[in-house]
DNA sequence: CGCTGTGTTGAGGAAGATCAAGCGCCGTGG
DNA sequence: CCACGGCGCTTGATCTTCCTCAACACAGCG
């Protein structure tokens, strides 16, 4: 299913997740390797947009982890989604290029500009592509904070995590390298960070997972992913 | 900040919202008009669209309520968003016209083919504002679902509908007609409906609501928007 | 060396779920 | 016409999940 073109190299994440996304052609393999290497990095804690304010221009992540967070008033944050190398923000096909929530870098994160889409009708694809999983893992996500509970929660996340990792080849095996904290983990999932640490340690208990040392291992995700009921978005998308 | 454009009469919710979101010259507000004039009905709990399956256009809720859904293996439900007249459903600019979720009938609905954006540039612009703030809408419910308690989540889910219906004129004066149950809003807002009638009883006991007869008032809704940390998503959107 | 951030643990409390029952309303069919 | 059943709303009792507050261990780092 997930097809690696002659132009995506393993060592690049972002080319990879758009290589499978769509099967790129020299032109556009060529474009996104050459905006790749104009990359520019940002400490975490960063701000890559700001809600309300204008977009400098479409870009592409790189490297690195980032997410879409609210904040309200009192201080509670929520983070909408997490922006993983290969992802893409600012996407609108809008007038108005306005960005529609705050971005925050969580990791030192690199992003370059997105090639343009009119640069191969291939990479269009692939940003149409991207655009649709993009709305699906955000229904997901509105699943998970409505109907489910705190392990169903870190385990259907953890699934997407490794579903998307595994795209654009930072995952493999089930294992990948995790760097969100246990706070972090709770404000995507609508839980204190307590909670998320007991809940952790119970999956750990019952053999779930592995976490230590930043490195998560899925133990058994198809059996996991049946548990939950989930299926992998690409095929829903593209099916 | 919502003008009532001189093709968009009152009676015509669809209509008016369109004419909310963009100026629509003649040409746009007559191709709605005249789409209008061939909708479908259908019966509540009927499916207007099947996830995974093929769409047959885009389609413009004429009126009636429905709701996006997904439904676990379990059983558990929960609603995504509310579609109501003026909505679009199907708009996407993929070339793949899959669904990315179930649609259902709340209500009896009408729906007719959306138009084609390339009858006025007015009429794409209001279609892409009608996409921004759906996105929008999306965004606040993970919020809503993620960091709000149950109290909330019911003042800020009635605001964001009392928001909408004034906009395509389906409410006025903090007031609006109301079809949907207990138990269709506690599958929205990832609650019980047991839950949602003892904290509407309180909102009522508080003043915060009248709901009587399917009818629904927010007694001061600049306030209540005020206390929740609320702006109108529309100024956001357009700023 | 102290500081800050992260993970961990405990005790107690509050929000919300679950289970169960009853009520009023309305459409349907005898 | 009335009995019936289904649906939506309401209420009570009880239980579970998750939160809050607090403290402490440990590591990296200035």
């Amino acid at each position: 299913m997930i097809r690696l073109a002659t132009y995506a190299p393993r060592e690049q994440p972002a080319l990879t997740r758009l290589a499978a996304l769509a099967p790129l052609d020299a032109e556009a393999s060529v474009a996104v390797a050459t905006a790749i290497d104009h990359a520019a990095t940002m400490r975490p804690r960063a701000e890559l947009a700001v809600e309300g304010r204008r977009i400098a221009g479409p870009r592409l992540i790189v490297s690195g982890w980032a997410a879409r967070t609210k904040i309200m008033p009192d201080g509670r944050r929520q983070f909408l989604s997490f922006l993983l190398p290969g992802d893409l923000i600012g996407m609108c096909r809008q007038p108005r290029p306005i960005a529609t929530s705050t971005i925050v870098a969580l990791t030192p994160v690199a992003t370059c500009a997105a090639p343009p889409a009119d640069v191969s009708p291939w990479l269009a694809e692939a940003y149409a592509m991207s655009a649709a999983l993009e709305e699906a893992y955000l229904l997901a996500h509105i699943v998970r904070l409505g109907r489910m509970h705190a392990q169903e929660r870190i385990a259907d996340l953890l699934l997407e995590l490794l579903e998307r990792l595994t795209l654009n080849g930072m995952a493999s095996g089930g294992q990948f390298e995790m760097p969100l904290t246990q706070e972090m983990l709770g404000d995507a999932l609508g839980l204190t960070s307590v909670h998320i640490n007991r809940m952790l340690q119970a999956a750990r208990r019952e053999g779930d997972i592995v976490w230590r040392e930043r490195q998560v291992e899925l133990v058994d995700p198809e059996k996991l992913a049946e548990r939950m009921g989930r299926r992998p978005m690409l095929v829903s998308a593209a099916a």
